[in-house]
DNA sequence: CCAATTGTACGACGATCATCGTAGTTTGAC
DNA sequence: GTCAAACTACGATGATCGTCGTACAATTGG
């Protein structure tokens, strides 16, 4: 087809972002990682689910990545074959100003002390 | 008994407080009121467990308490009959900086949009 | 010693979770 | 029209979770 893809997925309208969802989304290690791969992208380019090595498989991933739009910290796009996911930094940061950031910081901090 | 009672709990050292736990820990409803309480709290006072009205049951209210403390949130100590509950700041915020501040401000923020 | 207060231990329950494999769908490339 | 790539849908499984009630334990105050 040349028309645009039907294949639409649905998110939390930035309102509906609810912050329990949120930590309940960030409190996995393999959704930190996505979370964490996503934040060190420049721009807006966001990365399909493939482009993100998990350690488990593929509908696991799948899974993980749907937990995480679900909760409203990504965004999901068809493109092709593939599924671009970019952070909603935007809207994290305009409901709960600092909350990402310090999520981020604490990751990173943690991962220095070697855990 | 007139020696110090012997009831001690288990805290992770401060060392052991992992970011995954602390986020779990934090994305319970009943376990944020409690945080943001005890975060109201001036100086280093704490408070007990019943001294915080949860709207379930006096073995969930202890589940929850436990949960905070085995993440590394809270510390308890046993005085009298009651448990004294602290939230571990300096802690808290000596491993993640910002983190707990951003929750509870993005908690405080939530509430005020009426979550 | 007795009683009241405060919190625990121990199942038990249904719900949710993280994980997997297999079989399928959608798309783009040839 | 075919084929490979990327992701999904659909169970299934074992673990964990939030909740409860009942029975118990530790402490304080009379």
């Amino acid at each position: 087809m040349s028309t645009a893809s039907t294949r639409v997925l649905d998110h939390p309208e930035r309102e509906e972002i609810r912050l329990e969802a949120v930590l309940h989304a960030l409190s996995d290690p393999m959704r930190l990682q996505v979370v964490r791969f996503l934040a060190g992208l420049s721009g807006e380019e966001g990365a399909s689910c493939s482009a993100i090595e998990l350690a488990v498989s593929k509908s696991t991933t799948t899974h993980h990545f749907r937990v995480l739009r679900e909760a409203g910290v990504i965004s999901q796009v068809y493109r092709g074959t593939a599924k671009m996911n970019v952070l909603r930094r935007g809207d994290l940061d305009a409901l709960f100003p600092g909350l990402l950031d310090g999520v981020l910081a604490a990751d990173t901090a943690q991962r220095r002390r070697g855990g």
